[in-house]
DNA sequence: CCTTCCGTTTACGTTAACGTAATTGTTTGA
DNA sequence: TCAAACAATTACGTTAACGTAAACGGAAGG
């Protein structure tokens, strides 16, 4: 059942996102829902481009870097220069994301020292550690 | 020999960014380098965060979380209550940083399938894969 | 002395990614 | 039938993170 279809509001919320930004989206080409009259109507097609482009977010893309890498995928070219172009731009990618990967993961070390030192200093005093509540 | 300082100019070019945008941090208070006359002279604590700083970009921070992620190591609190907030505050961005992770995980994992299908496809014509110039 | 190379300040411009109305349908349940 | 809920279009506003240009100052070298 990949027939299903959406509406921008289903989708808004599912993601978390506003209607305003998912029409943004199709403004500037990111998806093309189909009309049912007026209203749009997303496909599941629609809805994983739209998935890909907020986990691109996630990490700090653009929406047009989160297309280019999602456009990487589709019509695969069979050009022997462009698949050479691709594989370049590909290895680029994954270098930027390892790069990425090594920040955060200096990122995290730094802040377990900190939790540690936050502990040790709170352990002098506490046993119970109960968790604040969000906001 | 901790005690060396730096030009605007040098610590641009190292970090590959303008002396422009190394001004605006210190606009927004990411910075206060010392003054020798006029002119901007940097420390290497100055150097430090504006390395983290970048650092924070790269994975997507804004310049404001950069600040606070880097906040979180230097006053080590003593009141109980502040600890615990800062332990939910550090664990939050902990969440967030492993949630990058897996995006980065994922989209290198799509990234690496992609690449195994050029290859194939190219295989069949070449032996020798030369890289191609950048841009 | 004049030019060239940093560096500084001031200030307006720009791009991305939406937010925020305001106005106008359309459908649907009371 | 009529208001409430959801959707659409149009258009101006906003924030972050600089870019770009103008105008000026010191110093160093030929």
């Amino acid at each position: 059942m990949p027939n299903q279809t959406y509406t921008i509001s289903e989708l808004a919320s599912e993601f978390g996102v506003t209607t305003r930004a998912i029409r943004f989206y199709e403004e500037k080409g990111l998806v093309q829902p189909l009309r049912e009259g007026q209203r749009r109507v997303y496909t599941t097609a629609d809805r994983v481009r739209i998935k890909l482009i907020l986990r691109g977010k996630r990490i700090g893309m653009t929406l047009q870097e989160s297309v280019e890498v999602i456009d990487l995928y589709d019509p695969l070219r069979n050009n022997t220069e462009q698949l050479l172009s691709l594989i370049n731009t590909i290895s680029g990618r994954q270098a930027r994301l390892l790069q990425q990967k090594d920040d955060i993961d200096d990122m995290l070390t730094g802040l377990s020292e900190v939790l540690g030192l936050c502990e040790k200093a709170l352990g002098k005093r506490q046993k119970k550690i109960s968790a604040i509540p969000k906001k």
